[in-house]
DNA sequence: TCACCTCTCACTTTTGAAAGGG
DNA sequence: ACCCTTTCAAAAGTGAGAGGTG
């Protein structure tokens, strides 16, 4: 009862590699007490069409591996339930039907990987380029989730030398209970909301004043939905490899 | 009608190339 | 030539709310 969230610790041996199976490895979510804070309220996490950053971001430690070996590290979404949500007159979240068929699944793989053990130990590091869309049809590569449905981010260790020899490696997975949370293109609850612009330095902008001015519209800056670490996940992708079927069956 | 979703805004932070110094 | 620091403009990231959609 007295346990740690922030090692929750659920490692998976690949089948028939048992040979393989490395020491303990484990990570810890870095900034879980930012986490807790949202996690009790109920986290909710912005989706859009074109990709949006998650806040807070997954930012983890991790010991235990072998210093001189080569790693990949990965990222997915997996569904908490098999529910769709929604918020009723109480402003309560209830279920509100069964979950839409799932989205393509999408691995985010740090940008850092493939790297020694002893660089993924030296310090900290975070997914924090990693976009959240709702876009089936997204072409740049970001994690696709359904509004109103509930995920938690899973993160795999791979021991391999190169993004397309992850089959092939051994590995680990972890999940941290407290970054659950609900996607949605809108918040919600207006205690996410003030959270989050109190946490998230981007918010700033519509912290203070309230010069707010919807009157004077400009044309749109053309954006650039470029995800650089994406490309080497897209092109594997592209080969024909589902990194959901092969490596997490 | 209603519950979500999309677009656009103003402002802040981040990024990264260029310049400067040692 | 090389490395580090500083500068600074451009790019990117924010939540709100009007309007759109089915």
């Amino acid at each position: 009862a007295a346990c740690d969230n922030r090692r929750t610790h659920m490692p998976r041996s690949p089948p028939a590699a048992d040979s393989y199976q490395q020491g303990c490895i484990r990570m810890t979510l870095e900034n879980a007490d930012l986490w807790k804070s949202f996690h009790s309220i109920g986290t909710e996490m912005i989706i859009t069409k074109h990709g949006r950053r998650m806040f807070p971001h997954c930012s983890v430690s991790i010991s235990g591996l072998q210093p001189f070996a080569n790693y990949v590290i990965m990222m997915d979404m997996v569904p908490v339930d098999s529910f769709k949500y929604k918020v009723n007159a109480y402003e309560q979240w209830e279920v509100a039907g069964k979950a839409e068929p799932q989205p393509p699944c999408r691995t985010y793989m740090h940008p850092d990987s493939p790297a020694p053990g002893s660089h993924w130990m030296k310090q900290s590091f975070s997914f924090l380029k990693m976009k959240l869309t709702n876009n089936t049809l997204d072409q740049h590569g970001h994690i696709i989730l359904h509004s109103m449905h509930r995920y938690y981010p899973r993160f795999h260790v791979i021991q391999a030398d190169s993004p397309y020899t992850v089959r092939w490696g051994p590995f680990q997975t972890f999940s941290f209970p407290e970054t659950t949370f609900t996607a949605v293109t809108a918040y919600q609850n207006p205690k996410i909301t003030k959270l989050k612009i109190d946490h998230n330095p981007f918010a700033k902008g519509f912290r203070e004043g309230g010069t707010h001015a919807h009157s004077k519209r400009k044309s749109l800056k053309p954006h650039r939905h470029w995800c650089e670490n994406c490309i080497n996940l897209y092109n594997v992708q592209f080969m024909g490899v589902t990194w959901k079927t092969i490596l997490f069956p």
